[in-house]
DNA sequence: ATGGTAGTTTCACTA
């Protein structure tokens, strides 16, 4: 089973590049962030016609949105809110057993003082939030997969420069260690470092403001996919799409795809 | 230290 997280960042704009992306990964299970549009307005046909008849949506107006879109049947559909905002970051679904959670974490700022900077705060909170509600829930212990835009690179070869980064908003000591707090919350396996060495640079995400994106390669790590302990000894590989960060009017982020036996 | 691009609720906000 291929599961692939996406920040789209505009679905309606982009609804075409969705049939590349099944055409180079071919996804069982596909998650969208960044989705932009209220439910009403999804062009839910650019999945369906793809065979992704299965599709679960939490969106809002112009900003967010999560999606679920699968060739399996969904069951257990529910959404949640953190930081008592209305925020659509969050959206579960569970498929063949498993239970999938699509998330999109707030992106903080520039600022990355949470008293000078209201996003930062919100950013630090809801991964609090995130993590004392996932400490409770996991008490079932039953298989889950965690994925989407965490919009944190916790590695030093995350980002392209560790050094120059530090003081940055999605790599500053207090975000790492709240990732690292949100990981530990269910024992989370980093899917994708399981097959990419921790030494190895790895990218999701290069920012629209380069004058050559692929040259200047700048990029960090911010969209992930975990999953608990008792599914790591089935993950067969891992795939971060980086050509999909050339293709016209692309997304600032690549699908990053897991493969689960 | 600055400014660079993209998307949407567009002369402002988010990323």
């Amino acid at each position: 089973m291929r599961l692939v997280t996406w920040n789209i960042n505009s679905v309606r704009l982009r609804a075409p590049l969705l049939e590349r992306v099944a055409q180079w990964l071919h996804p069982d299970i596909l998650c969208l962030q960044e989705t932009k549009v209220a439910d009403p307005l999804f062009p839910r046909e650019a999945l369906t016609s793809l065979g992704y008849k299965h599709i679960a949506l939490a969106g809002q107006k112009a900003y967010n949105g999560v999606c679920i879109a699968s060739k399996l049947p969904l069951a257990a559909v529910a959404r949640r809110s953190f930081c008592g905002k209305d925020d659509a970051r969050h959206l579960q679904a569970t498929v063949a057993g498993i239970e999938i959670h699509c998330l999109y974490v707030p992106a903080g700022g520039d600022v990355p003082d949470p008293d000078e900077n209201p996003k930062f705060a919100h950013k630090l909170a809801f991964l609090d939030e995130a993590a004392s509600w996932m400490r409770g829930h996991a008490r079932g212990r039953r298989p889950m997969v965690l994925l989407g835009d965490l919009n944190v690179a916790p590695l030093p070869t995350d980002v392209w420069s560790h050094k120059q980064m530090l003081g940055v908003v999605s790599h500053t000591p207090i975000e790492v260690e709240k990732l690292g707090r949100l990981q530990a919350s269910a024992r989370w396996v980093d899917a994708v470092r399981a097959f990419v060495p921790p030494e190895e640079t790895l990218y999701s995400w290069w920012s629209y403001r380069a004058n050559d994106w692929d040259a200047s390669d700048r990029g960090r790590r911010l969209d992930h996919v975990w999953v608990t302990p008792q599914l790591a000894p089935s993950l067969t590989g891992a795939i971060v799409l980086r050509e999909a960060r050339g293709w016209d009017q692309p997304s600032d982020h690549v699908p990053v795809a897991v493969d689960i036996e």
